[in-house]
DNA sequence: GGTGAAACTTCTAATAA
DNA sequence: TTATTAGAAGTTTCACC
């Protein structure tokens, strides 16, 4: 996968986005010095170059209902059904990620729900998946997210 | 924290709004058969009550350069150094949300970095916290990000 | 609560530099 | 690549349901 060249523009209209995709781009155009139709046809770019993948809400799910935060691991009974047990634990939605993993585990996890009522419920259907030997959950006591999504993008072209 | 109530035409604009930031109010207003001054409002609402915390945009990641993924579990020396520790580790830019874990680990993060090397240096900034005894890594062969995005704040409501 | 229309702002594509 | 421009489109407010 070829690494897609941006230039500083293209950093700090980024950089703008990140923090509210809703911008004008006349906006961004005035604090850049630039034309709003330069910032158009860049984002545009960006965007077709796949860098830019969409956009999406910061939702706050705790104010939903959604408090209780918990990593499960997954050993498999055998590497081979991988694939399979991913599928299924995709299905659930309640599981916001989920990685493939060396070491410990096979299957590694994140699960958002309601209260630990919920979580048990959303664990025993992992543990109920064909293929799923046992788990092991990590309860989440406070969440931190790094706000450094700015930077992500930055630091790599001084690197 | 008092438990904020959407209706069904509040939950209709979150969708939309989830999948693209910047679809306009009027084709909102269109597919819900209402004005664009209601969504205006309904966002505005929820903008208000702090379910929408804010919009963001998703980048690819791997397209920037970031193609690994690691979950670093963190034993502490003793537990009082928790925030402190906590508070160094939101200063690296690479551990893209870190936590507060009840069971074997006292911290557990999740860092994004370019390469292998990269991310044995992130994991040695960790390392070299003071207060940190030991981490373990596990390192993510494949990750994939659930896209129920839009269940989340309905489902919440049917149970 | 919601609407519809007016006033205002922004977008976007084409053209020109 | 960037700037300008103008018509199209979107936003926001407000008087009135």
């Amino acid at each position: 996968m070829a690494k897609f060249k941006l230039d500083e523009i293209d950093h700090q209209i980024l950089d703008m986005l990140i923090d509210n995709t809703r911008i004008p781009f006349t906006d961004i155009a005035k604090k850049l010095l630039i034309s709003a139709g330069t910032v158009h046809v860049r984002v545009k770019k960006m965007e077709e170059a796949g860098i830019i993948r969409g956009s999406s809400l910061t939702l706050d799910y705790v104010k939903l209902g959604y408090s209780f935060i918990a990593y499960v691991g997954i050993f498999l009974e055998k590497t081979s059904q991988t694939k399979f047990v991913l599928e299924r634990i995709n299905e659930i939605p309640y599981v916001t990620v989920a990685h493939i993993t060396t070491g410990k585990f096979n299957i590694f996890c994140k699960v958002r729900a309601q209260d630990t009522k919920h979580a048990k419920d959303i664990i025993f259907m992992i543990d109920d998946i064909e293929g799923v030997s046992r788990t092991e959950t990590m309860i989440s006591l406070e969440e931190s997210i790094n706000d450094k999504k700015r930077l992500m993008h930055k630091i790599f072209q001084e690197l």
